[in-house]
DNA sequence: GTTCCGCATGAATCGATAG
DNA sequence: ACTATCGATTCATGCGGAA
């Protein structure tokens, strides 16, 4: 059996890049630091810094990329002043220019965002998933994101309540009642490029991570067993918990050393029960 | 009472519009030709064009549209040689520069998008509504398309404590019919930026009509009764049906002598089954 | 042992107030 | 004038405690 290896390093990102090798990793999914977010623990960037701050990391993803690998990138701009910040679709052009192909834009769209009104908007509900690749011909395996009916039964939806079911059902027409029956239809369905994961709402110590949802959709599409997964700005570690767990290898980078400490634990509570289920089996 | 005006005008948009007096519209609600596409009806604009095609074009509607006017923008750039092209993002800066202020970019999520399965990505589910402004303060009327919500009702009802019930109850004396309206009022929500409208398949001759309640949707957002609507790419003529519908005034401009015959005949259509109305209601 | 209720809390945004 | 901070708005979620 073939061992899983699991790297949390400490660092700044731009740094520590350059101690990977070139053509390595077959997937990179992250969310950076939006800007103007996050200012207590990353500091800060300013919307007219951004691309340019970003730019350096970008060029060490595209070196450490293999050909056939994707990178993802989960982030949204900020409204101010009752207009919205251009600095992502700056950055879009900014990574084309710097030799990435702009693939696909995926929409996550947040069951459940942060709440409030104002006179000239409604909450924000969508955050973009852009997908870039070094080559026009990656890896994508299409087949194992397809939704099988026990999985969507067992999982998601026994997580939804009724009322959620019913909700959505007058909302928006069409629904859920009748998507269910569709699928009851079929074996299993393409997702398309619209995607929901609902945000975790924890009361844990430590700022808001994507869901475990959302690297792990991204992990099923672009890569397999024993592929290389990295996340650049890795929080508290959900990126290289969900890598492991689905038996990637993967190496996470996170400048603040709290959050380390934490995505480490993550990886070594793992560990052991992976070695007590094996002695268990055994 | 006062009569709706429903004007369809043929001929090349830039051109028609330089007649219409400035600061005059309140609402521009339009999906242009994207590019490459259409090209037997509109000869096609070659993306790397795009943005030099449409900006005379945003001249003109920024001249027309009152200050507290919107500009919605339905949009989406092509996947070709499986690459995004980067037109749109680059005409929503190229509009910023011109002078508009882009205020907010709401999701059209295409509950049955056209289906199909390529090896490199999943069906397109989603295309961009853009909201630009002339100015910061725009009239916005958030309440109109509040969802009302029917059977959540009872969900919300089930979680008022009964302490709550009881002290709305003795508070306002009246009673029964304050606690009514009040929970009647809970019961509708704001919508999000994330809209979803099913796309039309008809069979009718026009490539790319957009369902009736999207424009719907925007005129009740934007306008009230008796304000003027403008679809500078009219097409078949959905967003003067539904302006004349909503009793909003409104003005089309389309190239196509057959679509201006469709729309010309959709109103009248529709003034036929008013003016009957009346005689009936008479 | 379930189920239910109350409550805190988020990658939010605006407008006002303070330095 | 320009930035920094605060209060108000709003709602899905998950947790803990209670019935």
């Amino acid at each position: 059996m073939q061992e899983i290896q699991t790297k949390i390093l400490l660092g700044d990102n731009k740094e520590v890049l350059r101690q990977l090798g070139e053509n390595s990793i077959d997937l990179i999914v992250t969310s950076p630091p939006y800007a103007d977010r996050r200012k207590q623990t990353y500091g800060g960037v300013k919307p007219e810094k951004y691309v340019e701050w970003f730019l350096p990391i970008g060029q060490q993803l595209l070196r450490v990329l293999k050909p056939t690998g994707t990178f993802i990138l989960n982030i949204k701009e900020k409204a101010e002043k009752r207009e919205r910040s251009s600095y992502v679709l700056e950055l879009i052009l900014a990574l084309r220019n710097q030799g990435w192909l702009w693939t696909e834009e995926f929409i996550w769209h947040k069951k459940n965002c942060y709440p409030g009104k104002w006179p000239n908007r409604f909450r924000d509900a969508w955050e973009r998933l852009l997908q870039f690749n070094k080559a026009k011909n990656f890896a994508m395996y299409q087949e194992d994101v397809m939704v099988p009916i026990g999985d969507w039964a067992n999982g998601r939806l026994r997580n939804l309540s009724a009322i959620d079911k019913v909700r959505d059902n007058s909302k928006s027409g069409s629904g859920f009642g009748k998507n269910i029956s569709n699928w009851l239809n079929r074996d299993k369905v393409y997702p398309t490029n619209v995607v929901q994961f609902a945000t975790v709402c924890n009361n844990k110590n430590h700022s808001a991570v994507f869901p475990e949802e959302l690297p792990e959709w991204f992990i099923k599409l672009f890569t397999k067993k024993y592929d290389w997964v990295l996340d650049p700005f890795l929080g508290s570690g959900t990126t290289t918990e969900v890598a492991q767990r689905m038996e990637r290898n993967s190496i996470g980078i996170e400048i603040v050393p709290e959050y380390v400490e934490m995505a480490k634990a993550k990886v070594m509570q793992k560990e052991q029960s992976l070695f007590h289920h094996n002695r268990v089996s055994i």
